[in-house]
DNA sequence: TAAATATTACTAAGCGCTTGCTTATAATAA
DNA sequence: TTATTATAAGCAAGCGCTTAGTAATATTTA
């Protein structure tokens, strides 16, 4: 039978939680450790190739099962839904997205290296994982209403933080929200026109956002 | 008989040719006003709605035809199939784009000025036609083969011109390409976070982006 | 221990529904 | 007339997902 779902939905993203001190740098490096090893993960990882070329609606979900060599049937042994795949990798992609800047600016106190690593990080992790970043940022309309929400308050709480940082930087302080815009925006936007073939480097192109965003923020 | 389709092809952005000279401001505040008034412009309205909500792929034709007070097989005596309708959009929306940038740097020759005017415009389109323009941005992938082609070669038209004039403000010269990159994106991913219900004043965003790029280019 | 019983991962077949689009037909306008 | 614009009805294809069943592996019981 298909009790084996409710696992599925109750273990999101089980193995994240557990090995906490050893994978810190592992996590920020690869999104998918987020999600132990097995068909799960392939899974997951097949869907966010599909959804990121074709979107969400035009994927079937025949394709994204028989893309790891299973009938169309086997996807719900381990996904619930449609639905629930998107939001397991929407969940898993802004966590991993989380940790690497938070990763980038350990030890670092002084308000202007801080930011720096932060756009820095924020930039290649948006160009390595240009894939995954396509699909949290143009499929969150495909998300259920309720997962939505939950997103949506993580999203909240990713630009509240880069507020947080960005605060001490900013003159005139009105210019604090549109200047956050800026930054996560300029950031985000590399998933949508990067291209590995074209632009291997995305180390010198985190380097070079980050000094662009410095010198508009006067630094 | 379905032989009006051919009409549909044949002339699918039919009087923006003809009024030039008259129509120049108009055009470049309404894109609508590149396609005759009437039920073809009403229905592309209405389907860049769907789109931007929804998606092309999560919307039907159905709805796009009801939309407009029409039954569902109404929508094909003005367009040939679904995909045409998107390219006609995403034809219009380009090109009214292009108006805006283009009105807004007449008269100008200072490169600094006419970067600064480049900047505000892009941007400004952006935030007040932010519902096409992520029909434009997010539907690319949805364009049959062919309209992309033609699509593709109108963007590397706009990212050429942006690149020419902001080659004599770029130091070192090496960065044209990042700093293009960085300036297109940024007005581009206005249309991905702007919300008309909080963030009213289009124009002061414009104002404030142009600001931020001419500190960015160190003028 | 071994037999009995669940559980898990998977597939082939297919159900009910929605999709883009066509056809046949009618009304209207030049 | 002839061309145009619309509709009601419906088709073929494709969709997400379920069902019934198989085989392999765990778990429980005698």
């Amino acid at each position: 039978m298909a009790k084996t779902n409710l696992t599925a939905t109750t273990e999101l993203v089980p193995r994240a939680r557990r090995a906490t001190a050893d994978n810190d740098a592992r996590r920020a490096k690869d999104p998918w450790s987020l999600l132990p090893d097995g068909v799960r993960r392939s899974l997951a990882q097949a869907a966010v190739e599909e959804f990121s070329k074709r979107g969400f609606h035009a994927t079937p979900t025949r394709d994204i099962a028989t893309r790891v060599g299973m009938s169309a049937a086997g996807l719900y042994v381990h996904y619930r839904s449609k639905a629930e795949l998107l939001y397991a990798i929407s969940l898993i992609g802004h966590e991993a997205a989380q940790n690497a800047v938070d990763a980038a600016m350990i030890g670092l106190v002084e308000p202007a290296e801080r930011v720096r690593a932060y756009v820095k990080a924020f930039t290649i992790w948006h160009a390595v994982n240009h894939t995954l970043a396509r699909v949290l940022q143009y499929e969150l309309r495909s998300l259920s209403p309720e997962h939505y929400l939950t997103i949506a308050a993580i999203r909240r709480a990713t630009e509240q933080q880069a507020a947080k940082e960005l605060r001490p930087l900013v003159r005139p302080a009105r210019d604090l929200k549109i200047k956050t815009r800026a930054v996560l925006s300029l950031g985000i936007d590399v998933a949508r026109w990067y291209d590995p073939s074209k632009e291997p480097d995305a180390e010198a192109i985190g380097e070079k956002y980050a000094e662009m965003i410095m010198c508009m923020l006067g630094k």
